[in-house]
DNA sequence: AATGAATGAGCCTTCATTCAT
DNA sequence: TATGAATGAAGGCTCATTCAT
């Protein structure tokens, strides 16, 4: 692929995102992509067959590797307090700019084939993966209060999903805040009296 | 409406949600219901006009009217932790029943038309105002430990939402379980040591 | 039939004119008579099996028989000019009413079918005949000048339709009335300068 | 648009005039013009959304600009009488030709949308202010008798289309060419006895 | 004489997909 | 690589018509 094709590639998930958001996972089709991009059929069918292979695409390159980062910023020495708050302030940020409507498209995703469940299962257990780390990190360097790391994370992972969704229609930004503010106290070590 | 007609109403409302948990709410088509009902495309038709109009009379008629059975359960003296249980319970066998499901295919009706918003809010609202009486409830009887009512409901509506989808792929019965039974711990007054 | 069906039977007759006035011929639907009457499916076809039936029905009630009035009127001893003065005001009268729109679905339903055009060919022959043995009344009682009164007669049925049709959209009242006037006046015998 | 997709719209537009006075204005179907043309429905699609728009791009396509010409003839000092004659050969070939029954469409179609009433009344006035034009520059010459230029012109449009529309089921070639010579006549200057 | 439930055909419209250029 | 014409299937919707009650 030269440079003509692979700027093309890139137009098209660029235009991803905000299609998916605004109508959905299904209801979005290849004509939405065409004109979006200001791109033929043809010229579309040349990268992506599907609107199920560009939706995968965009999946993989937003894929943020949170553990790689994670890795890293342990190694430094990074306090567990601070990288929580890093987590959940860019949750935060995903949230007011539309993650919810993206998450629901992901649900329509693995919705709509049996095949595509694979893929929901691994993100949610990379996810609950990449928190249980962090809390025994914390809980290892006395920051947080000693509770099931698992189970936490799994917590976690469930509520934040379920904060974008509510985010969508029913809860504003400053409930956002509040419910991630609650969230990040309830693993406080309670200071002493 | 004579009883024929009205038979058959109740038979497409009942092939309403299998429909919908199956397919997501925007897949669903009118001939998905003929086929289900044994009912001709005119004969589907007499009885509603879109799959968004059986969508709602479904939701109207499953609407479980909590508020008015909490008030009887309060008048009545129950005890609060009972409540909750029993709520939970019937939260988790909704859950094993496929709610996420259905609660997918809620979230794509009200994305699919800004005129559906209002249906999520007031859906989520009430889910809201029910569960902040009944925790305040239990705190004025000295069941639950005190915490911010309304906030502490919003973290379980979000949360119980955030595990019905999560149920629908990644979450098996006994995370499920588990998940719910910490939740319910989380509010009870804590043993005088 | 009894009473009630013959009255429900003028029912429909009475809501055809208004529904093919505003909808033409072809675009009337079955549906609209039982809204239009308040009648259901059954209750109209017992009446009638198609709207064709409805139209032949409404034209045949319609069908004034200028040709028997007219016979009368001559044996009356009636002016020439007077009984063309009433019809042309009758005519009139029936364009602002709406004729045109009547017309055109006449138009429209002789177009329909090849078994129609009898209809339409008969409607023309009558209304020329008629025109016909007016005007040969009024030549010979010196009322109207010299003129070929079949040819005549032709331009004016032939016109008089045009006129119905363009004033449903193009011509207005005083146009009308002005083209009247002009036709009236353009066989009357002239003055004696 | 290439090429190909301009002969396929060609074809479309030559098939309109055929399938119009065949079937009337609403009657003709999307379908209709697939079968006529050979495509199929998406291909139609590409080209037109609704036989609407296909019966505008017709009668655009075949609007004879009349007032150019005539403008051009009057330029070259051709004999009003001469015009008139060329025309009026012109609307007898037209008649012979189907041109009642594309009149009879058009009627519908003004009556199908109030939006395409001023399209109708467009029509009317173009040909209005046309003949008008013609018969002034007759009278100017000398070679038509006196008269009221514009009602004249009214007259004739009106008669026109009635005879057009007569010419479809009532009245044959014959009986045209008689109107359409008594007409001409109605206008000359008499001839000095 | 009338109701209204149901059928099935037919039209409208959109979409994924292919293909010649 | 890209264009855009064309296909055919699928889904939405309406209507004339029938029939049990």
């Amino acid at each position: 692929m030269n440079a003509a094709g692979s700027s093309t590639r890139l137009r098209i998930l660029n235009a991803a995102p905000g299609l998916f958001m605004d109508k959905g996972y299904a209801q979005v089709t290849m004509a939405d992509f065409c004109q979006a991009c200001g791109l033929s059929r043809g010229g579309l069918y040349r990268h992506f067959h599907s609107t199920a292979e560009i939706f995968e695409a965009m999946l993989q390159r937003d894929k943020t590797d949170w553990a790689q980062k994670m890795e890293a910023a342990m190694q430094a020495g990074t306090s567990a307090a601070q990288m929580v708050r890093r987590y959940l302030e860019q949750a935060q940020a995903d949230m007011l700019a539309g993650a919810g409507r993206l998450s629901l498209a992901a649900y329509e995703y693995a919705h709509a084939d049996p095949s595509h469940i694979a893929f929901a299962q691994a993100r949610y257990a990379a996810a609950v993966q990449m928190m249980t780390v962090l809390l025994e990190y914390g809980m290892a360097r006395g920051e947080f209060r000693a509770l099931d790391a698992r189970q936490t994370a799994r917590h976690w992972v469930i509520f934040l999903d379920g904060l974008r969704m509510a985010g969508v229609f029913a809860v504003d930004g400053a409930d956002i805040a509040r419910q991630l503010d609650t969230l990040y106290q309830s693993i406080l070590e309670e200071e002493p009296s």
